[in-house]
RNA sequence: CGGGAUGUGGCGCAGCUUGGUAGCGCACCUGCUUUGGGAGCAGGGGGUCGCAGGUUCGAAUCCUGUCAUCCCGACCA
């Protein structure tokens, strides 16, 4: 390709609205151009990227047996409803309808549709198992897209669905998929860790999230949303939505006494109760009050100096929504006020869910549920009454031990979800009947698993791991382009000619290189060259005429002279070896 | 959905307080000079100032409404 000819059309400026790195250079670079919020024209670059990481996809996947296939992107509302998923979906889903009024939903995802498929298509278990994916748009009506194409509305997915006979086929397939996952991103230069993650409103038993750490340099905008927590001796790792955790030893048990209440005015926050009365946080059995589903007023307990996790507190109550409760619901609710609650003398219709670690308390301190009054040296049963389970219900925090190991402390870093994997159970095929005849002759319903990759998302995440001041960084298997050709001065014949030559010689190779024939000043060049990212660099310059050209990879600050056939066998060298380094290994990563 | 901000050629911005013929830098086109890290000079094209009402002799500017975009939060297979 040649410059004059890509479309292509980089900026010198950030448009104001990017705010993350991969945003802002895609949009300097010439890849993206935003069309509406969370929706993105790719340009040629871009999309020659996602199509780059797409061959890998399929090249794994089909290695894993599974088969590509197609399904539609609009869908009739019936098999939504079938689903149950119509109604809780919520104002993600975009619904539509079409001309006779019928209601159509634009997909978000696919398990609607291709336990359609299964039901009709796998009758028996001799077809058993099958794994089908596709790779095609998706569409979520996002409250508030960002970051470019790390969370758009419109965005390219690639999803895979597996159905079983039998949950030990299932397991089967949900560690080949885990391992084809792995090595799709180690291929395209990224390093990801497979995390615990909670399974959502998608259901089903077991989940895992592949997340590519960040490490974001001094002022940049933090672009990992998710929050991880792993293990520093051996391999767990988990979203902090569900990370688990051996708290870190604190006073649970307050020195003995008798129990009698204490006047707390104004003091409604533990750091008052601690400053003001000289509670001991850990010794304060904090209260916080949620609305389920809203609906219903949940009293959560937890120890003064922990926070509650709430997807964790959402999943022990088997919610779909759930929420802080106003101080006038909390009035409303306990005749007691904002900071005062306590698990004393509460309505009947008012559930307690207390965090696990709280069971050890003694002598601890307790709002009595009336405003301005804690009770001091309270102990469960006697004076607070006692909540029938404990749940762990706590987000955990840096330093805590390990509950995988036994030496290990917890530490935390931020990622970018690029994929994710989930055993489905019968959630989907039964609420469908789908069910495929037994060899027992019996009607069963599958098995489900299924599988993402956030095909934009990912490419997005590369940026945002590999760039430095100048631009982006590519690895070299998702790179737009491998090289970018320079003939410094185009209307220097020896310049010009040889770097023609190279370009022309690199093609064979399968070394896909851009050939810069434009009429601009070599540092235009070198800008754009920098900006675009490609990994390989040659120039003809001053020294064509000697039959030199400099070369270089993307990120190194020297380059070397070398003739033709040197430079081809170096570019098909480093072709074959190089990788970008700019930002420090992740320690997770080098721990591994 | 709550809070905050911004809409002026393709991009970045000024002008608005105090209404009076729409400006700057970059990009684009032409010519000349230049040619190793975003050149210089000269000339040129392109904007009904987000949209709709209103006030006024006159509105980018004041008022009302509306739409869009972005940020923080909540939300999120």
């Amino acid at each position: 390709m040649r410059m004059t000819r890509l479309l292509a059309r980089t900026l010198r400026e950030t448009p104001k609205e990017a705010e993350v790195v991969s945003h802002q250079l895609l949009v300097r670079g010439g890849y993206i151009r935003q069309v509406a919020s969370g929706i993105y024209n790719l340009l040629p670059l871009m999309w020659r990227v996602v199509q780059k990481i797409n061959t890998i996809v399929r090249d794994e996947l089909d290695t894993a047996g599974c088969q590509e296939l197609l399904m539609p992107i609009l869908q009739p509302a019936d098999l939504w409803k079938e689903s149950g998923r119509w109604d809780v979906y919520g104002k993600e889903l975009v619904r539509l309808k079409d001309r006779h009024d019928r209601e159509c939903v634009l997909a978000p995802t696919h398990e609607e549709v291709i336990t359609d498929i299964a039901r009709k298509e796998l009758t028996s278990y001799r077809l058993l198992p099958q794994n089908l994916y596709q790779i095609q748009l998706k569409y979520r009506d996002e409250q508030r897209p960002r970051f470019g194409l790390l969370r758009g509305r419109e965005f390219m997915m690639k999803d895979a669905y597996s159905f079983h006979a039998s949950n030990a086929c299932l397991d089967d397939e949900y560690e080949r998929m885990a391992t084809a996952y792995t090595n799709i991103f180690n291929r395209c230069g990224l390093e990801t860790v497979m995390v615990r993650s909670d399974s959502g409103a998608i259901g089903g038993s077991e989940s895992h999230e592949f997340m590519v750490l960040t490490h974001i340099a001094e002022g940049e905008q933090e672009s990992g949303e998710n929050v991880v927590f792993y293990c520093d001796s051996c391999d767990y790792a988990a979203n902090a939505e569900r990370a688990e955790s051996q708290a870190k030893p604190a006073t649970l048990n307050g020195p003995e006494g008798t129990s009698e209440l204490i006047a707390t005015p104004n003091a409604t926050s533990i750091e008052a109760l601690h400053k003001d009365f000289g509670f001991e946080p850990s010794l304060i059995l904090k209260s916080l009050v949620y609305v389920v589903d809203e609906e219903k007023p949940v009293l959560a307990l937890i120890c003064g100096h922990m926070d509650v996790e709430e997807t964790k507190l959402k999943n022990a109550l088997a919610a779909n929504t759930i929420r802080m409760a106003t101080a006038d619901e909390i009035t409303a609710w306990t005749g007691s006020s904002k900071g005062f609650i306590g698990p004393i003398n509460l309505p009947a219709n008012i559930t307690v869910v207390a965090d696990a670690n709280t069971e050890a308390l003694t002598n601890f301190y307790v709002a009595e549920n009336e405003p301005g009054l804690h009770r001091i040296k309270a102990n469960w049963g006697t004076d607070v009454p006692k909540p029938s389970t404990f749940l762990d219900i706590r987000l955990v925090q840096v330093g805590d031990g390990c509950p995988s190991c036994e030496s290990g402390a917890l530490k935390e870093t931020r990622g970018i979800e690029v994929g994710n994997i989930f055993k489905l159970g019968t959630k989907y095929s039964e609420s469908l009947s789908a069910t495929y005849t037994a060899e027992d002759g019996t009607e069963q319903p599958f098995i489900m698993g299924c599988y993402g990759i956030g095909i934009t998302r990912t490419a997005a995440a590369a940026i945002e791991c590999f760039h430095d001041k100048d631009g982006m960084l590519w690895p070299m298997a998702i790179a737009p382009y491998h090289a970018m050709i320079i003939p410094v001065n185009p209307s220097d014949e020896a310049q010009m000619a040889l770097a023609t030559q190279v370009y022309e010689r690199l093609k064979p190779l399968n070394i896909e290189a851009v050939l810069d024939d434009r009429d601009e000043r070599a540092g235009v060049k070198f800008k754009d060259a920098d900006l675009m990212g490609f990994p390989i660099r040659i120039t003809a310059g001053k020294k064509a005429a000697e039959g030199l050209l400099e070369c270089k990879m993307r990120g190194d600050t020297t380059a070397q002279d070398l003739t033709l056939e040197q430079a081809l066998a170096w570019a098909q060298e480093q072709f074959k070896t190089w990788t970008p380094r700019v930002t420090p290994t992740p320690e997770l990563v080098a721990a591994k």
